[in-house]
RNA sequence: GCGCCAGUAGCUCAGCCGGAUAGAGCAACGGCCUUCUAAGCCGUAGGUCAGAGGUUCGAGUCCUCUCUGGCGCGCCA
């Protein structure tokens, strides 16, 4: 068993299928919805029946004859027009459990086939402080990183930073006339955006400006050396600036490789293009060129702008290239905006007719960040919010609760339950939301302990863990599980140790679908039911040493799969809260 | 105008490649601290899956159309 279910299930039906009628099918397994027709169903005997004909319920009785499932489930049933229902063997599931506690990988092996994956995430524009429009790539990626990796593939988390475009023309424009060493000394990133915001507005309101603006740009990208310090100077406040932001949320890349790093690769790319025949001039501009139907129909894709100029389409085509180069990737993950899906797609239809095929490039697009009242996520006063202000909100809302509760406590102690908890909050709060649309943030729920949130999580973990605390003050030793069967007798610990085999399942959808809310629901349904085992079952005040003993590797095991998931979506652990 | 995404309980959302009687949480109502953290737990109630057709053994899920909302459509990223 490699920890995964549904994948050892399918393996063993389909090789019962390829044995008994000699072909290649999807068992579709299949968790139940009902826990009348077990914990799993195979319906993959239905649509079979349409291709080699027959009647479905005398093909899974010929089926069951060549199915082998070990000792993993109790003999199987035919229900409906030609299910089969699985229900998992009672000692399996007992034993199992067990090697979830006392394994550090909750007895999930990593892949036996790894796949290289480069996750581009977060990429904010240099010139401006990171806001709430970066988190939520930021987090996603992150995690989708992070699960990845624990399943046993080759990650590079790369932060495509956006340092070479059009601000930095703007930047070094409003340089020249606004410069404040002074301030730049006192607030680096604080003056860059000042600095920009005067640009950027000039820019708008007077084409010259603008004019001198894409000049300043030119004659960066063309190597002028005083504007290259300059320009090195600009990208290391910024970089200051979000390293802070990272550190905060324990996020790490495995490569900066911002737009500048491709620079040198741009004319290379559109000449390419044209040789190819994908590229052509157009209204003194190059681009490239799709077929009208279609959902990239009618609208080019530019690389090349009449001032000989490229563009960020150029940028990614190089970027991908060399991302192929060097690290010949299965799949190339880009977490970006989804209002950048239609450029996504035109980037992955010219790579493909670039012959690029053998990658598989995946947008992973999400939607924007609202405020509880549907409306777009503001100060009071209209203004953007800053993920330092966003964490700090959610640290101080959050302190006042733990200093309640625990008067005795060191401040820094305080803070440090207020920062994880909090931190844990937002971060939770933007996973647990399926991607594609936007969502609305709200501080209450997401900070309440109750319900579908980063809090519940954490709390139902410190529950345990204090539970292992007191085990060691009573029994005078820590807590050793030694993988033996578990005593499951209370309908609680039954379902909860069920829940608990379930994570590699979760954890592989959740990676293969670019999907990390996957994983949320997977770990709230495992505190959930933790709860009820928690109330109605007694742990260290079992009837006897051998059932307590069982249940306290029934909360191990409990801890280790919600330490997993919760570390694969990088949400804080913690003691107390 | 064309395209993308969404519409599921009062509210916020799940629903994995089409599977059996559509699930959670919040809010509401009723209970639970003398025992391991009550930031908690247990229970009750709540549905024309936007609408209309279609595909098939079977549709919240796939197709067509309509309505509603969000977003995107050549020299920004």
């Amino acid at each position: 068993m490699s920890g995964r279910l549904v994948e050892e299930l399918t393996r063993r039906a389909a090789l019962a299928m390829r044995e008994v009628f000699e072909v290649d099918a999807d068992p579709e397994v299949r968790p139940t919805n009902d826990p009348r027709f077990g914990d799993y169903q195979i319906n993959g005997v239905l649509p079979l029946a349409r291709r080699i004909g027959g009647n479905p319920r005398q093909l899974a009785t010929r089926l069951l004859e060549g199915l082998d499932l070990g000792d993993m489930c109790l003999p199987p049933e035919i229900a409906g027009p030609g299910f089969i229902n699985l229900r998992l063997d009672p000692f399996w599931v007992a034993r199992e459990a067990g090697r979830v506690a006392s394994d550090p990988r909750a007895n999930i092996s990593p892949v036996q086939a790894p796949q290289c994956v480069v996750v581009d995430f977060s990429s904010p524009n240099v010139a401006k402080r990171m806001h709430v429009g970066h988190l939520r790539s930021t987090i996603i990626g992150d995690a989708l990183v992070r699960t990845l990796r624990f399943l046993g593939h080759r990650v590079v988390g790369d932060n495509h930073v956006g340092d070479w475009g059009t601000q930095f023309g703007i930047l070094l424009w409003a340089w020249e006339r606004h410069a404040d060493q002074a301030a730049l000394d006192a607030d680096p990133i604080g003056e860059l955006e000042r600095l920009y915001k005067l640009g950027s507005e000039a820019a708008k309101a007077d084409p010259q400006v603008a004019d001198a603006c894409r000049a300043e740009l030119a004659a960066l990208q063309a190597g002028d050396p005083e504007r290259l310090a300059l320009w090195k100077r600009f990208v290391a406040i910024s970089r200051a600036d979000a390293e802070a932001i990272y550190a905060r949320l324990g996020v790490s890349f495995d490569t900066w490789h911002g737009e500048s790093f491709y620079h040198e690769r741009l004319a290379g790319v559109v000449e390419r293009l044209c040789e190819r025949g994908l590229a052509r001039e157009s209204e003194g501009a190059i681009a490239v060129f799709f077929d009208e139907d279609g959902d990239l129909g009618g609208t080019p894709l530019l690389v090349q702008k009449s001032d000989g100029a490229y563009l960020y389409a150029t940028s990614d085509v190089a970027t991908a290239e060399y991302r192929i180069e060097t690290y010949a990737p299965d799949r190339i993950v880009y977490v970006v905006d989804v209002r950048q899906s239609l450029h996504f797609k035109q980037l992955f239809a010219t790579l493909e007719a670039l012959g690029y095929d053998q990658v598989r490039f995946e947008h992973v697009g999400f939607g924007m960040m609202l405020g509880a009242d549907g409306r777009p996520f503001r100060t009071r006063d209209g203004g953007t919010v800053t993920l330092a202000a966003l964490l700090e909100e959610a640290e101080e809302r959050i302190l006042p609760i733990v200093a309640e509760k625990w008067p005795d406590a060191s401040e820094d102690e305080q803070r440090d339950i207020a920062r994880r908890v909090g931190y844990g909050a937002v971060k939770y709060a933007d996973l647990s939301q399926n991607l594609t649309t936007d969502y609305r943030f709200d501080w209450d729920k997401f900070l309440a302990a109750e319900g579908n949130t980063g809090p519940y999580l954490q709390y139902a973990l410190v529950r345990i863990r204090s539970v292992l605390r007191e085990y060691e003050v009573r029994v005078g030793r820590p807590f050793v599980a030694d993988g033996a069967p578990l005593r499951l007798e209370a309908d609680q610990e039954r379902e909860l140790a069920t829940e608990l085999l379930k994570l590699g399942d979760a954890l592989d959808s959740a990676a293969r679908l670019s999907r990390p809310h996957i994983v949320c629901e997977y770990l709230f349904g495992v505190a959930r039911r933790f709860s009820p085992f928690y109330a109605a079952c007694p742990i260290l005040g079992a009837p006897d040493e051998g059932l307590r003993d069982s249940r306290v590797a029934l909360a191990v095991a409990t801890a280790r799969t919600l330490e997993i998931g919760l570390d694969c979506l990088n949400i804080p652990l913690l003691d107390r809260m």
